[in-house]
RNA sequence: GGACGGUUACCCAAGUGGCCAACGGGGACUGACUGUAAAUCAGUUGGCGACACGCCUUCGGAGGUUCGAAUCCUUCACCGUCCA
């Protein structure tokens, strides 16, 4: 039950109950906990925030427990309504089975989940084949009013926004997966309470089946802090990107969200967890060391300690003493051209309009020393700067 | 099927004939400061230019009225709410 988020005491304690009860049962039947969690191939790139559940996964998996990773081709033709107050774009077939058939491959390509003993199913083998006959039966168990009171199905009805009839079966769909994989246990985030606890559990139970219990972890904040980090969102981490850039943009998550990271993204154990936090409230640990700490647990994580402390090294030459990465890109000056063309044709500028700006804003620089004139024709040699993180190579 | 309402820059959103390249917020960018790419404060945020308010393109699409339209009219497309 290690960082997990129920949001309710007593519903923490039962579901912790009813797998202590669950797991003698199993080992009576001499088997071990069939365990899955879906994803939606709704996008390629996986982000830090896909790891929480994967570690959740992967611990079941050291306990000797069958895990199944769940691709939600068929589901993902809607999109799950619960993370969002706005309707999702329903995808084409083409391309959720373009982004599926890469997906799980991913996801061991990221080194949490052991490919050897995952299963991987992808649940358009058995929506496809529902039948109306079987729908109607699984939608009988829930009332208008059960969907009208979640969230953010509320906040769409009172703000007289559209919500369509087909959202209302992506619920369904997921207990209709939980019932054909007859799991005992299923992970998802916070936002997956009402599909899980109450949707793929009545439906399980209506069917003959145990019910699974839900296993339900914490929501990681994108860089922002606040907000669940998402790709569409802009404020996630991708993982897949370099050492140096990972570290880079832990790093820039607020203070208030390192804690959550803490608990949610590294393999620290809470009492190791409780010392950071204890010792940068007695005001002995920086707030800054606690996040670089917490920049190269992750980052060492997915790439190598050696990996993460070469990106350490290069941030803190980079940003804190406003030094130089150590690999600069070249960008060939030839003959020589004006400072507005060269930021434009070296893609650190959209239009002469922006480069002029930030020439205005004293945000070029040449080896340090600040550019002020546009027309300035430069003929190479040197390191250009833009910004704070933006450095060129300028050669002839 | 009927009655209304909407479509504005990256997103949200104001603007209902000239003062609109278009208020405000978010985001992003730049600078100052700092404890970092955190926080805070300030500035910038269509393009081009001989860079002083000169020109060009933009307010769902296409036409039209007008000296002049994001604003009025016609039409098309998409979307929403309500009634049935």
């Amino acid at each position: 039950m290690q960082g997990t988020e129920y949001g309710d005491e007593q519903l923490k304690k039962n579901m912790a109950d009813e797998l202590r009860s669950r797991l003698i049962a199993c080992q009576k039947e001499g088997r071990p906990l069939r365990v899955y969690c879906g994803f939606d191939p709704r996008t390629t790139d996986l982000h830090l925030g896909h790891t929480v559940p994967l570690r959740k996964m992967r611990q079941f998996q050291e306990l000797g427990h069958d895990v199944t990773f769940l691709v939600g081709t068929y589901t993902s033709l809607i999109g799950d309504p619960s993370d969002k107050d706005v309707l999702r774009p329903q995808l084409s077939p083409e391309t959720v089975k373009q982004n599926a058939l890469t997906y799980a491959e991913q996801v061991f390509n990221i080194g949490v989940l052991d490919p050897t003993i995952t299963h991987v199913r992808f649940n358009d083998e058995w929506l496809s084949k529902v039948t109306f006959e079987q729908l109607i039966k699984m939608a009988s168990n829930f009332t208008v009013q059960q969907f009208m009171t979640r969230e953010n199905f509320k906040l769409r009805w009172e703000k007289q926004d559209a919500i369509y009839l087909h959202e209302t079966f992506y619920s369904l769909m997921q207990g209709f997966d939980a019932y054909t994989l007859k799991a005992d246990v299923q992970i998802g985030g916070s936002d997956q309470l009402f599909n899980i606890m109450t949707a793929a559990r009545k439906i399980m139970t209506s069917m003959g089946e145990l019910p699974n219990i839900a296993i339900i972890v914490g929501i990681l904040p994108g860089t922002d802090g606040v907000v669940k980090m998402s790709k569409s969102l802009g404020n996630h981490i991708p993982l897949n990107t370099g050492a140096s850039d990972m570290y880079g943009k832990v790093m820039s998550i607020p203070d208030s969200a390192v804690g959550k990271f803490f608990r949610l993204v590294t393999p620290m154990t809470p009492p190791q967890i409780a010392e950071v936090e204890n010792a940068v409230k007695a005001g002995t640990l920086h707030p800054r060391d606690a996040k670089m700490r917490l920049a190269r647990e992750i980052v060492a994580a997915f790439f190598s300690k050696q990996e993460a402390e070469d990106a350490e090294h290069n941030f803190v030459e980079t940003f804190q003493k406003g030094g130089m990465p150590g690999e600069i890109d070249e960008f060939k000056v030839g003959d020589g051209m004006p400072l507005v063309d060269l930021l434009v044709s070296a893609g650190l500028a959209k239009s002469k309009n922006e480069s002029r700006r930030l020439i205005d804003q004293k945000g070029v620089k040449l080896d340090g020393a600040v550019l002020t004139d546009p027309m300035l024709v430069i003929h190479g040699n040197g390191v250009l700067q833009v910004g704070k993180r933006h450095f060129l190579k300028l050669v002839k």
